[in-house]
DNA sequence: CTGAAAGCGCTAACAT
DNA sequence: ATGTTAGCGCTTTCAG
């Protein structure tokens, strides 16, 4: 028997069969016809490879080629709901392009973030596609500068002329706010965090205008990010709810905020429950099943998942070439359910 | 200024410093005290590394020591809650272990698997972390005959000595049905699918011991994996509460079953939701803000993405010498809450 | 039509 | 103590 382990590579199966490895390549790459490599040394080679089951190492392909054929998704949390569902659809489009995901998580921290993206040119990824956390905007240019594909997801950085994909936080968030409003709520309370990026700002500024233009008051809760998850959070939001007894609704920007608000509620109000209004960003199929049922602000995943790809893509085919950013604002549609019925 | 595409490698840096890559090499591998490389030179070079901010390429690093310091774990579905979870804590350790993960998904399905864990072997990845699906067992064989690193997660073949770590669901399944048992639930359904993995015949099997060790009769609905999600899979679950109306329990075997029998029981069974027993497989944190709170038989992901870290660890430090496989089986916790509580 | 050879960036045995 | 050099496996230019 043969050796095993010399055969695979180019170099073993041009020996074996007596030609070159240029001939080998080009068979390889599909090249054989412009090349006009003769029929049969064509058929000889793919038969032998089918034989050893042959594979490229892609690594030494990458090295030469420069092109690794993997793109990074970064996000806040791959644990995150939101995050997860929109890795898997990425994840499919991408194999289904040829490309390897990797996807790493950011806790939404500078310090993180730049490790991470350090880390992943070193292996020379093709592109990132980054939900960025606050202060990397420096990195973001830099990135673009050497003309690494990147588009931004979930927030973006204004002043950067960066391709991204992101939903209209404000308009979503003001046809919430409206909508409680037309289903007689008065007193509407919003909780958020203290996350100054274009998206948690654009779903606050959404909700006080809409406050404005129907003239009622606002109350926003305003919680560290830190707290998230912590009991700590738990404990600001029964805090505001006690302090201000007169809000007849609430509305959460994210989905770790609602389940520690739906928790406050189930613990420490559970009256409110069907008494209050409730609106939540980010859907889950839970909240379907949830008494009440729990209206969303659903964003749309598979067309973000797709823009995306589909921005990267672009950029991918052609990185060295100046272009005009992608700016793709998707809107995200409100699922109305039970906790925002009007109550009486 | 210098031509800085050029600068960027050992060879470049060897050249603008006047010394030979060789040197560069030991220095940035830290060999410098170990080939005796005197303290000016190593000084020179470390200056001027940090100085134009140089990182290896790690393809070629890859290329050349035959190890990409990538590892891959592949699970049903990165967007199951409890995949993505296991999947952030392992993401964790990697990083610190220098190690990054490429995540997968593959549906459970044999095709997938077989052409994911191809595509990853030409990238050289060093190691698998598999959730396997039913018939990959040939596949996962022929990676430990190539002594590339393995190991199964959630569950295994019992024909083959490959490491793993599992939790013991039969045991975990039994708990939770005597649980029921003894809060008075004498005709206990046990809801699962049709995939035949060890992970849930170990959970068919602890109900049916249960069942049989308290003499009470078995009411096993099995449903196609294929109508996990679909509206299809909440018909068969109504038909056979409607078949069953003496049913006053219900075990669902995993996340996504349950997702469903709950929908089931608010849509057409309501009164049922604070009558009926219910425990379902894996935990989430919505379930403790459901009213009523699901009883949940929690898996230990820390746990196990660190036992499995470790194994996989343990492997890829010594990816040629044969060794007694780990196999690995945690306990999971029952987490009792309203849902399974007596009723009158 | 096919082959020789350079080179992607790095490591490490061998030489000095 | 430092330099020379041979590859790792592949692509591609240039020569026949």
């Amino acid at each position: 028997m043969k050796n095993k382990s010399k055969r695979n590579s180019i170099k073993g199966i041009a020996a074996e069969l007596g030609v070159s490895v240029t001939t080998v390549s080009f068979v390889l790459n599909g090249k054989a016809k412009e090349k006009r490599i003769s029929e049969a040394v064509t058929k000889k080679i793919l038969d032998y490879i089918e034989l050893i089951g042959y594979r490229p190492n892609q690594l030494a392909q990458s090295l030469r080629t420069g092109k690794s054929k993997i793109i990074v998704f970064m996000v806040e949390d791959i644990s995150n709901h939101f995050f997860s569902r929109l890795a898997r659809i990425i994840e499919d489009i991408a194999y289904q392009k040829g490309y390897k995901v990797l996807f790493c998580s950011n806790e939404n921290d500078d310090k993180k973030s730049l490790e991470l993206i350090d880390l992943f040119k070193e292996r020379q990824v093709d592109g990132f596609m980054i939900v960025p956390s606050p202060g990397i905007q420096d990195k973001i240019a830099a990135l673009k500068a050497e003309k690494i594909p990147v588009v931004l997801c979930d927030r973006y950085f204004p002043d950067l002329d960066i391709d991204h994909v992101i939903i209209d936080n404000e308009k979503a968030s003001y046809c919430a706010c409206e909508h409680l409003i037309k289903n007689n709520f008065k007193n509407i309370a919003l909780i958020t965090t203290d996350v100054r990026q274009t998206q948690m700002l654009g779903r606050l500024e959404g909700y006080k205008k809409a406050m404005a233009a129907y003239q009622l008051p606002t109350n926003v809760l305003i919680l560290p990010y830190k707290e998230k998850t912590t009991l700590q959070g738990k404990e600001s939001i029964t805090k505001f709810f006690y302090e201000n007894p007169d809000l007849d609704a609430a509305f959460f920007t994210t989905n770790y905020l609602t389940k520690n608000g739906l928790a406050v509620i189930k613990e420490s109000f559970p009256n409110a429950l069907n008494k209050m209004g409730i609106v939540t960003f980010d859907d889950n199929e839970l909240f379907t099943i949830y008494t009440p049922t729990i209206t969303a602000v659903s964003q749309p995943l598979e067309e973000m998942a797709k823009e995306l790809m589909k921005t990267m893509l672009a950029l991918l085919k052609n990185p060295k070439v100046a272009h005009p950013p992608k700016k793709i604002v998707l809107k995200a549609k409100l699922v109305v359910r039970e906790s925002s019925k009007v109550k009486e």
